[in-house]
DNA sequence: ATCATTGCAAACACTTTGCATACGC
DNA sequence: GCGTATGCAAAGTGTTTGCAATGAT
């Protein structure tokens, strides 16, 4: 089992209880918990943690590379019109979501590692054609 | 162009003012409005326009099939550790995140329609292997 | 007159912030 | 003792809900 207090101390992270906690449990639990099933799963062990710390710890390890957050298109739910399948690309200067007409060959009603595939999307984060060309200038 | 009002009468939605003004609005802008950015565009047009209204009238039009909201992994922020190049598979069942470990054949720093994409992200809803399992018992 | 649509205000859920306390070295 | 980690409570967002007012037919 690799070393989490190490990991933490490598990344310029001061390795308290609750940092190597938290760091353990996400390396442990791979069903992409949120913060409060983190905070659930680990208040018996530690009864002091608080839901703060949790969210604090979270973005640390973020900030510093350990892990990443799976927010994709941020919190505010965004609306199409477009049905007909595309692709989406987010630009990460602008913040612009443009619809990418080339679609990906995968057959929705097939299976993936032995789960049924409904639908699928596929995502690109980058920079934008407007923004590329905004910053040659 | 389509007939908006049309459109909402024969989804057995009734084609009121602001119904309109709001699916005309998707229809017209395709960079996938907010809640926000629909009602701040529109409350010039339609000073009486509230928020609410344009949160009831996208549910609508929404679970009428009309329009699709891109929501993806809901409104709490999921966190995993897990940073090697991997897709995700979500089950509509019982909402739990799996790591999918094929991974798709799209290389990053390239470009796709003129924009250079820098990570992408491939996402499939379904069924998962175990909720099926439990239907067939 | 009846029924659906609208909108205010309050509630809600998730997350962040300010600041005082506690802890580790 | 000093500096950082922690945690409470409050504030901040985005969204939903309850209910009364308004509007359409």
């Amino acid at each position: 089992m690799e070393n989490i207090k190490e990991k933490l101390v490598k990344n310029g992270i001061s390795p308290s209880v609750h940092r190597i906690k938290i760091l353990e449990y996400l390396s442990k639990n791979f069903t992409h918990p949120t913060a409060e099933e983190i905070f659930h799963s680990l208040s018996n062990e530690i009864p002091t943690l608080s839901k703060t710390t949790v969210y604090n710890t979270l973005k640390t390890f973020e900030e510093k590379g350990l892990i990443r957050s799976l927010s994709i298109f941020e919190k505010e739910t965004r609306y199409e019109y477009n049905l007909s399948p595309h692709s989406h690309f987010q630009c990460v200067v602008c913040g612009k979501i443009y619809d990418i007409d080339e679609t990906f060959e995968f057959d929705d009603n097939r299976f993936v590692e032995g789960n049924k595939v409904l639908e699928h999307y596929v995502i690109f984060k980058g920079i934008c054609k407007k923004c590329l060309q905004d910053d040659k200038e």
